[in-house]
DNA sequence: ACTGAAACTCAGGGTAG
DNA sequence: CTACCCTGAGTTTCAGT
């Protein structure tokens, strides 16, 4: 990780559709080395994954919302946090400081859906005592991208 | 933005670099057809951008923290906004219902860093009242995958 | 949906520090 | 020995039809 494999991954996070030979261009490389160096961030695990980011509107998911989650003491969570890696709706599961136990980010199409997500997913689940929703009004701000220094 | 449409969607969300043959062989169409649809979603604006997502500890960035800010009533919330889009510690800021006025979701090395952004970077800001901090002890979901049903 | 031209990727092997 | 560069074969993209 020196400052050109940094570079690179600056340039990656914007769009890593960039062919080798226009990163190598940008960052001082032949074609074959930046593609040298492309190979070896994504298989260090520097580069965890190459994704599309896609408009929540483009599939209906026009409502944000925050959820805290307070579970009883000795209750289940590696259970809990699985429920939430494997619900669709759950972009975020954090286990925090504070008051709360869990901070969950999620996005629905509507009101009705986050009540459906309420009542069917977290309700059932053992150990949540109760839940604070945090709707979202506008994002100033979303993204992946880390600042690379 | 059919059937179809909602397919492709998927797997770019898993890996965008998928070439138009293999998503066509997916999805069932031919490689200038997909290559077609590829086009059309990127300059339709449902794919927003292309980013490699980059391991939080590769940049160093091992502390995640979630920062409630309350603006003072009246006060410049636009000039709030912009400032979180500015600061590249700050990977989203919401405005959101409830006691406080925003939620700002931080990546930083250490705790001494984020002293630093609360002291250089929010407190100078006209408005800010007060603000809470909570830290993420453990992520057990962290994704921009949408479901696309 | 097909086709062909241009661009891109990706090993292999070579070279310098 | 590691990092970089060169090259050529095989893919992929992208217009035009």
């Amino acid at each position: 990780m020196d400052k050109i494999d940094s570079d690179i991954l600056r340039f990656l996070q914007q769009d890593n559709r960039i062919t080798a030979a226009e990163l190598g261009a940008a960052v001082g490389l032949s074609t074959s080395a930046a593609n040298d160096r492309l190979r070896r961030l994504n298989a260090s695990g520097a580069v965890l994954a190459n994704r599309a980011i896609v408009a929540p509107a483009a599939l209906g998911r026009t409502l944000l919302a925050f959820l805290f989650v307070d579970l009883e003491p000795r209750s289940d969570e590696a259970g809990f946090a699985a429920a939430m890696a494997a619900a669709p709706d759950v972009l975020e599961a954090h286990h925090i400081t504070g008051p709360h136990n869990w901070l969950v980010k999620l996005r629905v199409a509507d009101t009705a859906a986050l009540q459906r997500f309420l009542a069917s997913t977290l309700k059932p689940l053992a150990g949540v005592i109760r839940t604070e929703t945090l709707i979202v009004l506008d994002t100033a701000k979303e993204t992946s991208v880390l600042p690379t220094d």
